[in-house]
DNA sequence: GGATTTTATATCGCGCACGATTTGTTATCG
DNA sequence: CGATAACAAATCGTGCGCGATATAAAATCC
């Protein structure tokens, strides 16, 4: 039998499909703060590090200039971000939080808890499962080289 | 402390960039069937039962008609499906496989085997993982109603 | 049986996400 | 020091993915 061919039996469809499910659970409460899924997770790792270049996000984030440098340029226009070249290197595009982004983080801070309670009525220790899918990801950001 | 808003503490950044990854690995295996990842699914869905409707399908693979539509025409362009409107039931839609979409599986038999050498370095077991992370779906999928 | 509601798919606009390429800047090499 | 290479962002084209809406067919309700 071929039953490796069988949807339900691939990681990679229970974890894209996961994905989708996580965003549709974020989406009602990120509206509420103006932002979408991405763009929550630039503001995140830009409250716990304000100051990122475009290069650094990209790294924390594993997305492409190509995708954070739209979304910042949103972002901007949204009045939560200014965006400024370094002098010293004027390659590199500084992001910093600006004071209504800073506020947005109180905004935020209850959004994890939403979350953990629409996912957390069934057995499994999230905190181990989230380990779990952590080292899959490296094991497969290693094997691309 | 507040680290509840720290990324690396979000099971949903996990799963979000594991997403990714996986999509990355994908990527270059799937370009040799002309296929990309969603097409990908949607053809081995096919390949489990042909003929479904374009509303079966996105119950299958949770996605919308506005998702489906035009990924469905883009494999029918690409020769592997037809897309013909149900005589009993001229709303629906119907997607059958070609000869040529039937013989696509044979070259897509190898991709999951190359897909869980990729990941299945490390030694959590996968299987366990994948029931792990569809659980975690299934009980999104709730909240939202 | 004609009006209304429901259902199935399609269309449109927006925001990712990425590969390929471009632009502009810095570093390196001869 | 000038050519060349390396680097950081930005731009462009394609394909999702979804919400809102449209279209058309079937089902339901007086």
């Amino acid at each position: 039998m071929q039953d490796q061919l069988k949807l339900d039996n691939f990681i990679c469809f229970a974890v894209y499909t996961a994905s989708h499910a996580l965003n549709r659970v974020y989406k009602p409460l990120l509206d509420t703060l103006g932002l979408t899924y991405p763009q929550y997770l630039a503001m995140v790792s830009l409250w716990e590090q304000d100051g990122q270049t475009v290069g650094g996000l990209g790294e924390k984030l594993f997305l492409e200039s190509s995708t954070l440098t739209p979304l910042l340029k949103r972002l901007e226009t949204a009045g939560y971000v200014r965006r400024e070249r370094s002098r010293e290197d004027e390659r590199v595009v500084v992001i910093r939080l600006s004071e209504e982004g800073i506020r947005l983080k109180e905004k935020a801070i209850g959004i994890p808890g939403c979350i953990a309670a629409a996912s957390g009525r069934y057995a499994v220790d999230l905190t181990r499962l989230q380990a779990e899918i952590v080292a899959l990801r490296e094991a497969l950001n290693k094997s691309v080289v």
